[in-house]
Formats: C-alpha cells, structure tokens, sequence
DNA sequence: TCTGGGGTCCTAGGACCC
DNA sequence: TCTGGGGTCCTAGGACCC
C-alpha cells in the first residue's frame, strides 16, 4: 500500500535568491535562464502581473523596469545546495523519500500512517522553512499521479500549504473542476487529442475506459487513467544512475572559430566526465553536435551532429575531450556564426564491470588515480582550479551572467558577514 | 545584440536469426 | 491470386517532464 505525498518547493528558484536577500521579498522577481536568455521562475508578484514563462529578458526589460521587477540571472550553485538541504530535511521526517527533480520529492507515508498525516506534513513545511528558507507545498494521495493534483490544490487554494485528496468525496469534487493540460503527463499533443474526444475534465478522463485509452493512446494513457482512479501503478523510484549525461550551453556571442568551437566543447566534456565519474559510470560513446541560432533569420543557417562509439568504455575527460574534438572537426563548417554546442555521453555502464581494451596502451588505473586527483582538488578549491588546457584560459564564447547573485552557500568569498 | 539545459519512456519499423 | 511464425536488437522519432 502507499500513501504518497508530493513535496514540491514554491517558486523554487526565486524562493533560493531571497533567502540572503531580503531586499527581494515582497517584490516582483524573476529569474533568467543561462545567458540571461529568457524568464524561468516567477515570483508570485511576478505571476500575478502576468509576466510569462519563457519570456525573453530583452524583449520585457522596458517592462520590468515600469513595473520595478526585479531580475537575476540563474545560479545553479546556489540552488543546487539549496536543493540538497531541503532533501535531507525531508529525508528526515521520511526515509522513503524518491528526490524527482531540483525541486520536487514524492514521499510514502504509508509507514507513518498512525501520524495524523495532513498534521505531520505541516510540521514537515514549517520545519523546512525554518531550517532552510525555502517554502513548500504538500500534496497527499494514494497514487502519485493524484499527489500531483493535490499540491496543485494546495499551492493555489490553501493558506496552510498542504492539501488531502484521500477522501473520496474530496476527490470527486476537485477531478470534476481539474483541467485535463494540468494533469501530470498530459502535454499539449494529447490535451489538444483528448478535447476532441469532448474529454476536458480529469474526472472524464478518470471515467474513460483504460483499455479503449491504451488502444487510442499507449500504455502510459492506461496508467496515468488508473492513477488518477487511485490504482497505484508508479512506485517510489530510488536514484538509478543517469543512462546519458549531456552537457551543452548557448554562446555569449556568436562564435567562428574552429578553435573557440573546442575550447568550449572541451569544457562541457570536462563537465560532462566529472558527472559521469561521480555517478561511477564510463561511457562507451558520444554525440557531438553544433548549430547556428534558430532565432536569427539574415545569416546562414547550419546544424549537424555525429554519433561514434569509442574503442574502450572510458570516463577520462583527456581521452574523451580528443574524441569531442575530431568529431567537432568532422561536422565543423568554416564561416557560420554559431550559437551551441554540445555532446552527450552515450551508453554508460558501471565502472565496477567495465573491460578494459586488452591491447590499449592506455594505463586504466594510473589514468583513474589522475581523474580522482582533479576531481578532489576542484571540489576542495572550487571548479575549475585544475582543468584541460584545450579549454582555452580566456574563453570569449562563455554565457553571459550579468546580474548573478553570489554563491552564498559554496563559496568561501560568497560567505553573508554579519556586522 | 538578444529566445535554457537537461532528462525519461514508449512505439514503430527494419534487420537479422532460427 | 493467395508469401510462415516466431523472436531479439537497434534506431529514430514522438511525447512528456522539470
């Protein structure tokens, strides 16, 4: 049996950016995507004037400035730390805890079920927002799918932040009222299908038939409808290791230069190998890819991308960096203003059960040793103390992050002085 | 000047095997 | 007139999530 409650942090990232700053509470604030590209969260003074996920910073600017909206640009390491302090004190009041994204995390409560439970959570909300600042809501349900409906409930409509859709009762009158597009699994291409079905409600959907569903849509049409009648099909999941790790970012500027190309290739690689170590994993291959901006309708467009397999699995960042670079030097094209590019890291496999190439001359465990090296020293003297020098020492392509906020909770310098 | 960066699962269809 | 019946593996593409 289970009894799911979903945990999921308000406004996660604008909610990170007031904790040392008081100066934004109470105000309009947005956060901006790498590049100070476009908006990605909002504030609720934010939501309530309408200003839209996704809306591209250059085009509002004029806008937040009447309407003194504050901005920052996006700083992952501050809401990754975040992250990690709201999890543990989750982890706290609930061992059997699956952490589903930066800022959301399904508990069971099955275990606990002799707690007054909607009582229990609210003791949950308020001991993490006193232990860490961040607010949260919590949804309880017996499926996952309806644990989602409820923190959307309690998100909007509850002043105590948490919200109980085990009553049948309770149920029956909030499907009836909830938007199929809100549904967790529903996008745009099946909401758009589903109201042509004249199905409009979760309750329509809830009262579909599963099989006529699958039949029509797929086996995860079936399960979502059996969710949603409170039919668990979605287990707690624990952490499985990543089955590809990507890394890529848009340019400051546009960039020519097969050189600059690799230098900034060569960086996410180095970024791309610490994840891939950390998770105790090699690669057995790669994907390389390079486009000019979709945006820009005068200059030339260009995009391509390769696949190759490496001779032996390996998470050496030198030895993957090299394959990046001639896979770059096979689809690059002189005289294109490029805007990305990127790699993932294909077929990974345990480190543990890896073979080694019988006749390489490569020197696994020497090789091995060197990575651990690099990684300690920079998770000891911060990112990037030590590095590839084939990621260039002034890298003019770098993401523009002007209005960054400072490392408050990873960074020695960053430390908040109380005077 | 200027529009993010990651991930997962499922299905259909082709190649190949016995 | 009339094509066997399984099975696996791989890949591309779609749909969705945060």
């Amino acid at each position: 049996m289970t009894i799911f409650a979903l945990v999921d942090c308000n406004n996660f990232y604008a909610s990170c950016e007031r904790v040392f700053n008081p100066k934004l509470e109470g105000v309009p604030l947005v956060v901006l995507s790498n590049n100070d590209g476009c908006v990605i969260a909002r504030s609720n003074e934010a939501k309530r004037l309408q200003i839209p996920l996704g809306a591209p910073f250059f085009k509002w600017k004029n806008f937040f400035i009447k309407n003194n909206v504050k901005w920052q640009s996006s700083n992952y390491a501050l809401y990754g730390d975040l992250s990690s302090r709201v999890m543990a004190s989750l982890a706290n009041f609930c061992p059997d805890i699956e952490i589903y994204s930066i800022d959301e995390s399904f508990l069971n409560l099955f275990s606990l079920n002799f707690y007054d439970l909607v009582e229990y959570c609210q003791q949950i909300k308020s001991a993490v927002k006193q232990w860490t600042g961040i607010p949260i809501s919590i949804g309880i349900a017996p499926t996952k799918t309806l644990a989602k409906v409820a923190n959307y409930i309690a998100k909007k409509e509850t002043v105590t932040g948490v919200f109980d859709l085990r009553d049948e009762k309770i149920r029956e009158r909030v499907l009836e009222d909830f938007p199929i597009e809100n549904i967790w699994g529903i996008g745009r291409r099946n909401a758009k299908r589903l109201k042509e079905m004249q199905i409009e409600t979760a309750k329509q959907l809830r009262d579909s038939n599963a099989k006529d569903m699958r039949a029509k849509f797929s086996v995860v049409m079936e399960r979502l409808i059996q969710e949603l009648q409170g039919i668990s099909c979605l287990p707690l999941e624990s952490v499985q290791a990543r089955k590809q790790i990507m890394s890529s970012r848009s340019f400051g500027h546009s960039v020519i230069k097969l050189e600059e190309l690799e230098q900034a290739l060569s960086s996410y690689v180095a970024r791309a190998c610490y994840k891939l170590r950390q998770q105790k994993s090699r690669a057995k291959g790669i994907y390389v890819f390079l486009h000019t901006s979709m945006f820009n309708e005068k200059d030339l467009r260009y995009a391509n991308s390769i696949t190759r397999q490496f001779p032996e699995s390996s998470n050496h960042t030198g030895y993957i960096i090299s394959h990046a670079k001639s896979c770059l030097r096979k689809i690059y094209k002189p005289g294109y203003k490029y805007q990305k590019t990127g790699l993932m890291l294909l077929d990974l496999i345990d480190d543990q059960i890896s073979q080694y190439d019988l006749f390489s001359e490569n020197n696994s465990i020497k090789s091995d040793k060197l990575m651990q090296t690099i990684d300690l020293i920079n998770i000891k003297y911060g990112r990037n103390t030590v590095f590839s020098s084939s990621q260039g020492i002034t890298q003019p392509w770098k993401m523009k992050a002007n209005f960054i906020s400072p490392c408050y909770t990873t960074r020695w310098n960053d430390l908040v002085k109380v005077i």
